[in-house]
DNA sequence: ATTTGTTATGGAACGCGTTCCATATTATTG
DNA sequence: CAATAATATGGAACGCGTTCCATAACAAAT
């Protein structure tokens, strides 16, 4: 492979020169320039980024590190971040964990390592120490990672908030709600909290099912529901992640209740799958799009150099009414 | 940031010799190590990942090119992907195209520039010639790209027999065939021919709909159905991508249409999404893990410097049996 | 005791582009 | 015409780790 070197030779002049060709820095006659050119095209020359990134101590990459790229709300997420980051002149690395136990930390340590420019994650499963560690731009999407990472957050309470008024408002009386585990602390249960908070204050009966922690597979989804149902547990409305309402509502549907006749849903995160079931989905939509122009801007600072301590941007979400709900 | 030279200053030793410690590459007396990894831990040391990079000329990055990330197969085929390669140990860079129109060719410059590995694109939207050029590894997911770059593929003529089959089983005498367009040639459309061959052969009436290029997003898809149900063609099956053949069905179902009573429907690619519907869809299913098995499998295989001219990898969709039909 | 082999270490050269400094030539201005 | 400025160019040093070669100490074998 060619090298500067080469091409300098070749075009009989100093590697300086062609450098400053290249980078349109400094001065080189019209002259040289051809010469250069000729040089170039013949010898099939193309710099070497890792040279050039070695001097610039940088990549121009950017690590988005999820749990699981087959999660549709991750999926939106990645979808947008991965246009507004080329947008920005990134490239994306896609990082997933679910699969991988402890690849966090080796995502993570890309940063010290020089591989990754910055990181913008939507993983939460290390210590929070292990996060004040790295002096390194980071967004977290939706977790606290320590105050010195800023977080691009939703309002999960006006979320949760949101979905218990819809089926109030449906006039619900048995609520079926299913919820993360609470073993990990998370802001997103804030919608949970808000959720019950408001259906014990309306006097409304609700049956919680708690998920175990980190799982988005659809078996388990269908797992939870049929245990659900084979309790006999007898609900009007309900409330659950997209997919797991979904799966809900078509074991519904095979049972003969009629949507939203018989009972009613509200989904959390309104992604595509929402719409692409029928009856269509009325969902508390989270701003995903906005989610990612937030991370990628606030990361393009840090990177920049800004300071974003204690930085927190809490975007909203809203009711899409579908047509499991009525009103 | 330390360096290596740092480190080795401060433990009283050759820059070399940490180096060959850092790699367990040549001798290093215990007590020499002990006083170097003391200095690691006092100066907080991390290679520079950049500067190996750049004297091994790898940097274990491979992208992977996909026309759009929120479409489910590929988002399947990026989620196995994704596994593969790290047990490889590979990072993987997600490159997508529809948003921006030539990018493609700037990710397959990255090989040129030393900022990946390797590629893996299920885009084709370059001239053959182009792709001639780039003497790198590369592996196309159901594309030729010309003779020199590895294929994986899947058979598509007996997919497309597999849904014409399942069709006529059912009894279907009235066919609805999405197809995509003949714009651009790509052996996907096996399928389309082979299906309307085996109909031709069977007599069967047959109503093809051509969609235009490179268009996945679910507004064209509705448009697409909204615009067959108004031209009233009457059908009894229907043939058509997942998310299409979804969307049709959802608006059978709210024509008051009986599925699989009164329309069958085959989706292909069989994706997640037929799985989240109700009915759950019967689908021609792509062996999207193999394909990235396989695509990964290869790729390695090529930067390990194994020839791979003319090389393809055919591998066998299936049918899974759904309830949008009844046989 | 001498040779041969093993262990151990330092450091220069390298990979490849970038930048800065020194030097040179030409153009402009007083 | 001299002096200053603008244009132009080459090349060393740098970024940071890797590898190879030269050198040295010590152990084992003859």
């Amino acid at each position: 492979m060619a090298g500067i070197k080469d091409v300098a030779k070749r075009a009989g002049v100093g590697v300086g020169t062609v450098s400053r060709m290249l980078n349109d820095s400094g001065y080189v006659a019209g002259e040289t320039r051809e010469k250069i050119e000729v040089a170039m095209r013949e010898l099939n020359y193309t710099p070497n980024e890792l040279a050039r990134n070695l001097y610039h101590k940088r990549t121009g990459i950017i690590a988005v590190i999820v749990p699981s790229v087959s999660n549709p709300f991750f999926v939106e997420f990645v979808d947008y971040v991965e246009h507004e980051l080329y947008e920005a002149g990134y490239k994306m690395m896609l990082c997933s964990t679910v699969k991988e136990s402890n690849a966090e930390l080796e995502y993570l340590d890309m940063l010290n390592r020089h591989i990754v420019d910055g990181v913008i994650t939507g993983v939460h499963s290390l210590d929070v120490e292990e996060y004040k560690k790295i002096r390194k731009p980071i967004v977290a999407l939706d977790r606290y990672l320590g105050e010195h990472i800023p977080v691009v957050a939703v309002n999960h309470k006006e979320g949760g908030r949101l979905a218990a008024e819809a089926l109030i408002r449906e006039g619900c009386k048995k609520i079926l709600h299913f919820r993360g585990s609470t073993a990990v602390e998370s802001p997103y249960h804030e919608r949970h909290y808000e959720f019950e908070r408001i259906m014990k204050e309306h006097r409304i009966c609700t049956y919680t099912y708690e998920l175990e922690w980190n799982r988005f597979d659809a078996g388990y989804y269908r797992e939870a529901v049929g245990d659900v149902f084979s309790k006999g547990f007898d609900f009007d409305g309900v409330f659950a992640v997209d997919w797991l309402a979904i799966e809900c509502m078509n074991e519904a549907i095979r049972r003969h209740l009629k949507v939203p006749g018989d009972v009613k849903f509200v989904a959390y995160d309104g992604t595509f799958i929402t719409e692409l079931v029928e009856p269509k989905m009325t969902a508390v939509v989270q701003p995903i799009e906005s989610l990612a122009k937030e991370s990628v801007r606030i990361l393009c600072d840090l990177i920049g150099g800004k300071d974003y301590k204690n930085k927190q941007v809490m975007l909203e979400a809203q009711l899409r009414k579908g047509n499991t709900t009525i009103v």
